[in-house]
DNA sequence: AGGTCAATCTAAATCGATATAGGCTCATCT
DNA sequence: AGATGAGCCTATATCGATTTAGATTGACCT
C-alpha cells in the first residue's frame, strides 16, 4: 500500500561513492574479506605485515563498519539507550519528547545526537550522511547560511529544522515568528509609554536571533522609539555576565525604560540587574520576555511575557522529516507559528 | 585484545525466548518465508487467504522485523536524527549531553528514549530487550522498588541508573547524596536560628525524594525543629499550585521560618509564594534550594542554594553501562555524589 | 486437445561482517 | 626423508529480510 520507490533499486548498483566495506578493502588488498575482517579485529592468526598492511588501506578510504552487519552477525547493537522522562519542563526536554511524540506509530524511532558548542558542528552531520545513519535529519539552532543545511541540500539527504534558513523555501521547517514577537514587544512597550528600549538578544548568528532584532527595529523606529541592543552579552550567556551588561547600560543609559529578553533566564538575570539599581520593574522600567514554558508570569506578575510553546514543533518537524524521506517531490512540509498577541495590542 | 567471550556463541544457538523471525512463520505456516516477507509487506502476488494466515500468526507471536535485517537489505535506517546542540544549561540537556560525552571515542551510540509520565514505565525497556535494540539501558527518575529495575535484573540485561532503588547494592548507579544534602539544609537553617521548616519536596514515589526527606527529619529531630512536608503539591508541579500550596501553609502555619526545596523552579514558586504573604526572605523566613546549575544565586542573593552537578553524572553512568556490557562478572560500577557543604557546617 | 495467461508461490542471490573449519607453506624434529 | 606442527590465510556458512527470476497450478480460449 506504501510507495516503495526507492529509485534505482534493482540490486543495489554501487551508487553515490560507494561506501568501502570490507570487500573494498579486499580488492585493494588481494586477501580474502574474512582476513581483513580479522585483521582489522586484531586476531591473532593474522601476520603482523598483512594487519599493517590492511589498516592502512582502511584508514586511507575511511573505511567505518556497516553497523547493520554487525548487529545481524554478532548481535552487538553498539547502541546505549538512555531512557529518559520528560517531566521537568524545559525546552531541551520538551523538543526531544515531541518529535519522539511524533514518531510513535511509524517505523521510526529518534536518535539524538548532542554536540557542544565547542565541537564542529559539521561532524556529527557528516558521520550521519557518509554511514548513512540515519534516514533523515532534524536540526535547530539554525544559521542564516547554516552549512549544515548546504551539505544537506547538496546531497539530497533528508532533513528539517526548527528555524529558517536563506534557503528556507526549499526545504521542510518549522519556525516562531520572532519577528512578529519583535513588533509585538515594541508596540506593547510602546503603549506603555515607554521610549528607550534595551534588549539582550539571543547570538546574534542564529536566524532566529536576527528576525526578532528586525522586528524590533523595524517598529521602533516607526515608533520613534530608541533601540539599543546590548552587544557584550547575549541570551545564553551566564546570568552574572547579563547582570553585569544590565548594569553597566543602565549606568551609561539612564534614560532606559524598558529591556527585551529572549529567555527565562536572561529575563530573571536582566531582573536581579535592573533591581540592583533601585528600579522597580512595572514603575520606572519595563521588562518584557519571551518564554518557552509559561513561568515568570507565575512568579512575577510585574514582567510582560509571550511564550512559545514548543511542544507543537517536534511534532510538525517529525512529520515533515518523514514527507522529506518518502516523498521527496513533494513540497516541504513548513509552518510559521504566529505569536499570540498580549492583550494591549497595536 | 578486547574480551570476546560472548557466552554460547557457536552459531547463535537458539537462546533464550527465540525472537521470532520470518523462519519462524514460515515453519508455522509452511510457506517459503519470501512469502511470508512478502505477505506482511502486503504485496500483489500473495493471495488474500495467505495473507491473512500469516498475520495472524505473526500477531500471535509477536513478530517484530528485525532492524539489523531490514537495513543491511534495504539502506533504510528506519532512523531519524535528531542532532542539538546543548547550549542551554538544564538538567536535560546536561545529563544527554554528558552521557554522550561519556560515549565519545567508544563503538557505542546513544540512543534517547523519551517517556511522558502518563506513558507506561515499562513499555520503552521491553521494546528494547525484547528487540535487542540496545546493548544497555541507562534510566534516571529511580523509584525504591523500580520495576523496570526488577525486570532487568532478572534478565541480566546490562543497565546502569541515576539514583538508587533497594538493591542499589547490586546494580551500576550514580546518585547525589540527597540523605547529606537534606543534612546539610537543615543543619544551616538551625544555625541561623530557624525552627520551623517546611518542605516542597520531589515526588515522594522516587528515591531521591525519600532520601532527601529522611535527611531533613533525621536532623530536624536531632535538632529539636518542626518539619512539615507539604503533602499537596511535589517540586515538580505547576509554579500556581506551589504557590498556592505556600499561601495556603504560611496561613495555617505561620510560624513557619524556613522553605526548603529542590528545584530551581520550585523555589521561585515559594519566593512568589513567600513574597506574597509580605515576607522577605532572608529575614523573616528563610528559603534553601538545590539546583542542577547555580542560578537562583546569580539573581537572588538571599536565597540559600546548594548546587549538584549533573555534567559528571552522564560520564560516569556511561562508562558504567560499557562496563555492565563488557565486563558483567565485575563488581557493578557505583559512585554517590557527596553534597559540598556550604560556608556554615555543623 | 494444446496453448496462453493469470494467480501464487518457491528458489536463489544479496546486503556486510564474522565464526568456524579447512588448506597451504615452511621450518623443525627424529 | 617423511612426519609434525606452527603460522597464516581462504572458503563457506550464517545472521534476518528482501528482491528477482523461475516454477507450479488451474482456468480459459480457439
Amino acid at each position: 500500500m506504501h510507495e516503495n520507490k526507492v529509485p534505482g533499486d534493482r540490486n543495489a548498483p554501487p551508487e553515490r561513492k560507494a561506501k568501502p566495506t570490507l570487500k573494498t578493502i579486499a580488492k585493494l588488498s588481494g586477501l580474502a574479506v574474512p582476513t581483513v575482517s580479522r585483521a582489522l579485529n586484531d586476531a591473532p592468526d593474522i601476520g603482523s605485515e598483512t594487519k599493517k598492511l590492511i589498516r592502512k588501506i582502511a584508514d586511507e578510504i575511511g573505511y567505518v563498519p556497516n553497523r547493520a552487519g554487525v548487529r545481524l552477525r554478532t548481535g552487538r547493537t553498539n547502541v546505549i539507550s538512555l531512557v529518559m522522562s520528560t517531566e521537568h519542563d524545559n525546552h531541551t526536554a520538551r523538543l526531544i519528547s515531541s518529535v519522539a511524540g511524533g514518531l510513535q506509530g511509524t517505523r521510526f524511532h529518534l536518535n539524538v545526537t548532542p554536540y557542544a558548542p565547542a565541537d564542529d558542528i559539521m561532524k556529527p552531520i557528516r558521520y550521519i550522511v557518509e554511514t548513512e545513519s540515519a534516514d533523515a535529519i532534524i536540526l535547530n539552532q539554525i544559521e542564516p547560511e547554516d552549512p549544515r543545511i548546504a551539505y544537506l541540500m547538496e546531497r539530497g539527504f533528508p532533513f528539517a529544522t526548527h528555524g529558517r534558513s536563506n534557503w528556507f523555501d526549499q526545504h521542510p521547517y518549522y519556525d516562531f515568528d520572532n519577528e512578529a514577537y519583535g513588533r509585538h514587544a515594541i508596540d506593547l512597550l510602546h503603549a506603555r509609554g515607554r521610549k528607550h528600549v534595551a534588549v539582550v538578544a539571543p547570538p546574534l548568528r542564529q536566524s532566529y536571533a536576527l528576525h526578532l532584532v528586525a522586528g524590533l527595529q523595524a517598529r521602533a523606529k516607526a515608533n520613534g522609539q530608541t533601540l539599543f541592543i546590548l552587544d557584550q552579552v547575549n541570551s545564553d550567556n551566564p546570568s552574572e555576565d547579563i547582570i553585569a551588561a544590565t548594569t553597566d547600560h543602565l549606568t551609561r543609559h539612564p534614560e532606559t525604560d524598558a529591556f527585551v529578553t529572549a529567555s527565562t533566564t536572561a529575563a530573571l538575570a536582566v531582573l536581579a540587574g535592573v533591581e540592583g539599581r533601585g528600579l522597580t520593574v512595572g514603575q520606572q522600567i519595563d521588562l518584557f520576555a519571551k518564554e518557552a514554558v509559561p513561568f515568570l508570569k507565575m512568579v512575577r506578575a510585574d514582567i510582560l511575557t509571550m511564550a512559545e510553546s514548543v511542544g507543537s514543533a517536534g511534532d510538525f518537524l517529525a512529520k515533515a522529516a518523514i514527507q522529506a524521506i518518502k516523498e521527496p517531490d513533494l513540497p516541504p512540509m513548513q509552518h510559521l507559528e504566529v505569536p499570540v498577541a498580549p492583550a494591549s495590542d497595536g
